[in-house]
DNA sequence: GCGATGTGTGTTACTTTCCTACATACTTGG
DNA sequence: CCAAGTATGTAGGAAAGTAACACACATCGC
């Protein structure tokens, strides 16, 4: 199965792709849980005994594992090859690397009493989600933000890209928040009218490109097209990756995800963190005429409400 | 040196004290180079081979080891002992996580105090953040939440309706993450297609409504023409409005907000975290279908990327 | 200076661990 | 109901890791 090895983590590393190798941390426990499906009963009883106590498996022998799922030692080595590794020492070294990888990013700083109500991914939800705001936070270069904001600034026309899932969610987003200042923005979530609207822009435009991965191919060629007509390019994407080589000015944040595939992405926090300060930034930098036309959304959108007039910018 | 201190890595671990060893996760690295003075200086030719190439050392043999550093293979297995490894497989497994750890918190932080450089905004973009996180984890009822999953989960059909800047975003993003799992779902974020859309509506069908101030008048219509069709209906929304009353399953939660005009408001980051576990929630109550129609996404989404197939899910 | 003691390292032989090859039982479709 | 294929176990063998011993060299006491 191709499929099952395209679990893997991407981590940020300064040295190019020359280790690629180790860029990319194994997540052999989700790994598992996806390849479960396609398993032969004794194989998943091992998978079984392995995801039950999976400290355990770390340091137990194929012989002990055998033993405990109460199969032969070379269906464990066939679980083992089952599930993408090269044989038992190959698995249990991904196996630890998971781990580690696991409870680094699934572990949650408080506790409340709330937490975990039987629902064993709800700690993985916040857990992650706070990573990557903290991964976000670490990690964005200020001096970029700056620059981001100037150029948002003073663009006469702002086109963001995005494309998938979450990215064109967020492209939406960044229209959504910047718009309110004023802004001349579009969002562009199809890939022709990405480069039909590459083609029309001009120096003195702007093009914000945002990618989760930064490996979207339309999005980078759009991206180019725009530079190509001399347009500025902001990315909001993962570090060192082709998108950014393409862009003038870089908001990249790795939040190393612990891909269980049935929870949605946490870096999308990560990246609305970037959206919001992009945001903010501008609108400090703009100030009073962002202020009124903030005002003048706010009233208008106001007259419609019923009741209390101190909302929130609302809904 | 920063890293003589990380020696260990300290781990919540629910389950006591039975596995010592992998609750702490060891920084071998600094290990080896910490105990580099007492070793004996074929041991030490050992550590200079580690150290210069730790990600060969990983997978590498005894044998391999020793022939590289020009030692015999027990002197690997003494060198391991020596900095307080069990033996070479061990050290091996000890090793892999270190490099894991090393890479996730060393790799990537070129500034230190990043934070607030000179940006007032950037600790409340962060700190709201992470307070509506918070809120959410709090006091999103876990009850309501498994409620919610069967719901969306039998549903023959489901709609979400959201207006505005955030929650119309939010509407959308529902329906993104929700369709992944074979879910047949749809998200209108226009007045009239909402109110069109409720009077199509069949009982076993579903909206979600979502609304940051659970005041929106036309969403909160358009549930009550929905409820009239005997569909079922979830909110996502602030405790206590009117929005609540109309609905069966509530997902509340309410953030106080730092009212800075400026600022894209916090509660976003609540109520995403709200569909996150919405999605998820549902997605382990379908389980089986839901991992087949991931897969397939999966497979399908990556077949259009260029060159390396290896790709999370991705934008 | 010469042997006694001890430390560092390699050699050899043994154990454990894992894997391949083959055999057997169980499905499944014609 | 048989043939072909699939799933799993058994047994032997290769590899990795380790323990025990042996040798070389240093150090110290006399």
């Amino acid at each position: 199965m191709t499929e099952a090895d395209s679990q893997v983590l991407r981590i940020a590393d300064e040295d190019g792709d020359r280790h690629d190798h180790v860029r990319r941390f194994p997540d052999i426990i989700s790994q598992v849980k996806d390849s479960y499906a396609e398993l032969r009963p004794a194989e998943r009883r091992v998978a079984d005994v392995v995801l039950d106590d999976v400290k355990y498996a770390v340091d137990a022998s194929n012989a002990a594992l055998a033993q405990r799922a109460g199969v032969s030692e070379p269906t464990v080595t066939r679980f083992c090859r089952a599930i993408g590794c090269e044989g038992v020492r190959d698995f249990k070294l991904k196996l630890a690397q998971s781990l580690v990888v696991g409870a680094l990013y699934l572990a949650t700083k408080p506790q409340p009493a709330n937490s975990d109500s039987g629902m064993p991914f709800w700690n993985a939800v916040f857990g992650e989600a706070r990573r990557a705001l903290q991964e976000a936070e670490r990690q964005i270069d200020p001096g970029q933000l700056q620059k981001a904001a100037e150029l948002i600034a003073k663009a006469r026309q702002v086109t963001v890209f995005g494309l998938g899932g979450s990215s064109s969610a967020l492209a939406q987003e960044t229209q959504y928040r910047l718009f309110r200042y004023g802004i001349t923005i579009s969002a562009q979530c199809d890939p022709y009218l990405m480069r039909m609207t590459a083609s029309t822009l001009k120096p003195g435009d702007l093009v914000i490109a945002i990618s989760a991965t930064g490996r979207t191919r339309e999005v980078i060629e759009a991206v180019e097209l725009a530079k190509h007509y001399r347009a500025n390019a902001i990315c909001v994407t993962a570090p060192d990756t082709e998108l950014t080589k393409v862009c003038d000015v870089r908001l990249t944040v790795a939040v190393p995800e612990y891909p269980d595939t049935l929870k949605p992405t946490a870096s999308r926090y990560a990246f609305l963190a970037a959206i919001d300060l992009l945001a903010v930034a501008t609108a400090y930098k703009i100030d009073g005429p962002a202020r009124e036309t903030v005002r003048r959304i706010k009233y208008n959108a106001q007259i419609h409400r019923t009741g209390k007039e101190m909302e929130p910018l609302g809904d």
